[in-house]
DNA sequence: TATGAATGAGCTTTCATTCAT
DNA sequence: TATGAATGAAAGCTCATTCAT
């Protein structure tokens, strides 16, 4: 019992961090936040802060994990909840936006390294996640193609396809380039997939 | 007729000093490249660098901004050189797919900054470039609502999305998450967007 | 308590430098004084100087600050303390010399920008504590004029004047081209400020 | 006859050089000077400045020296002409100040390092020329005391003191420090002078 | 557990000097 | 003689990480 005390008060203090650094590391950048910036907006000293991580690295990877498990958590339950190939799409194009626009510290970590082509040892780490999150796209495409909701296509293919698709325009709206209403953005994406993959 | 030798050695040299910075830059990303290391690529000392280039932000802009001027004309060649609409998109997406086949060390550097979301000083000048690009496929699908080829779409968004489409596909095959030939994801993605359009 | 203790520690550490700095920059002057050689001479890593002071420039004016500030209180309150205009200019002389004498590191840092005609950051810090030391002994000339101790004359300038010579026999001392005993030095400079007084 | 013309030629780079290097150390100071800077306001290669010069130092000593030599002539001819030590001391005050004044590119050089404590290479230099310019003074009033024109006075200290305090002069009116007429400013220190001397 | 002072490798940039032309 | 491109040592400053308290 007692050790589940302990247990609580360290993730109590990890969360503080990872929402300090979360919101530091979106605000400047990876190379531009420094640790000292972190500890500052925890209230902490420079030191405890690696008393929880084990590195820069470490720690910005931990604040970003939280956030993208939450994501695709969420993207997985709707998209399982919903009917028919259009409506998963639809959930997950829909629940990305929103929640990116709901989080967007969070997602502006993830833009920073989600489409980094340069070797970095950060950079490994995600190659899982984007595989993983594609994934889920993929098989709901193929589960369609199967029960001939859609013609054949490249399920995988496809599926990247769609991913890109709202992590592009997720982005476009982080950077203030599209000044249209949320849900027109996201009807215009789903109808673009949609047909898209229609005429196949 | 002397000035033009002069010229001439001083454009090599700025080359020179170009490729390896395009090479290191692309091999290790803008932050942990140093100086010192492309001197060493370019076989120069560190001081001659800085006579050529104000800065490394400079020679890391004009390292990058040599190739993308290149991936924009020839982009607009080609799509002038198409005919209908559908041609033009074909041209757009397979010149810029196969540009950055052949470029692939330009085209790492690009990416490294292309859909950065944290302010900066280096992300400002990329966001004209962006928006310049993007508008090439704007304005031929304006043309196209205008012509009646296509019917009515918000142009703009339209446009946006097909150029982040073949973005992702080209960081996608960087990355090497595509194992298909280039002509068919080329090809999949034009339909892609094709039947994305036409629906409209 | 606790805080203070800090605090003592900081202050510590504070002097610990600027004694190593006055030193090292006594030596060699301002420029070619590394930030390196002052750390060794404080037996400190070099990033542990900017924990302290943020600017090779800040910490040579702390540096000199300190000594500054000393030698202008303790030429005021002997000013103060003497009668009549006459001990007063010896109370001024005298002090400054022997003050110089008795710190000589600082003295050499001060003599290297106080009267540095060239436009420079540091320079304009320089001319308000001139300007107010100079009026230490404008002020005590312009009572004397008022009392009639001595005749009408050009207070400020004279108070530059006999500024100048001050800090002129500091210098000659400081860089052993007087051999006179310091004592004489000074009997024979307010002598001759003396008398240029008083024959107005 | 042909090496004479040679020597026209070298000599005159030399000046055209010099000229060029009184100026931007006079308006930099040594340190902020660099080469090239030299170099353009002489409209020449860095190069071939160390065709003439062999460092900057040397080049920087050089174009002082000319000048101070100058005025040490001027000087020495001026007091010569003079009769009398009162008048030899207006005219050592008088032909200093208004050199200066005319010639503040090169009084600027001179002040820079003309009471540097810091024992340099180029502090150095100065110290033989220091001395000779204060022994003008101290033989006239060497002869002065044996003609029974003034009082006993230790000679030397007396000759450094004027000095000083023409050179004081000389710098507060280079920062403008004195709003005084410039013949004002000579009279009233020619006249402080020569009652400091008379006391004796 | 929490601290934050201390570290020092590493960064970009400058510039006096050299030397092949 | 004149050039100016090239050099490379050296500078000031930063910051992730450590460790004694």
């Amino acid at each position: 019992m007692r050790r589940t005390k302990q247990e609580v008060v360290t993730e109590f203090r990890s969360t503080e961090i990872l929402e300090a650094a979360r919101k530091t590391f979106a605000g400047k950048g990876y190379n531009a936040t420094t640790m000292d910036a972190i500890a500052e907006a925890a209230g902490l000293a420079k030191g405890t802060l690696y008393l929880y991580f084990s590195s820069k690295r470490d720690l910005y990877l931990k604040a970003f994990e939280h956030g993208l498990l939450r994501m695709l958590e969420l993207t997985t339950a709707k998209m399982q909840a919903a009917e028919g190939i259009q409506a998963k799409i639809e959930a997950f194009v829909g629940t990305r936006v929103r929640y990116a626009e709901a989080n967007r510290d969070f997602y502006k970590i993830y833009a920073e390294f989600s489409n980094l082509v340069v070797p970095g040892s950060i950079n490994k780490d995600f190659e899982k996640l984007y595989i993983r999150q594609a994934d889920t796209v993929a098989q709901a495409l193929g589960e369609a193609v199967d029960r001939r909701q859609i013609g054949p296509l490249p399920v995988r293919v496809a599926a990247f396809t769609i991913f890109d698709m709202t992590r592009s325009l997720i982005i476009r709206r982080l950077l203030d380039r599209s000044k249209a209403d949320i849900d027109e953005d996201i009807k215009f994406l789903c109808e673009f997939i949609w047909a898209g993959l229609g005429v196949r």
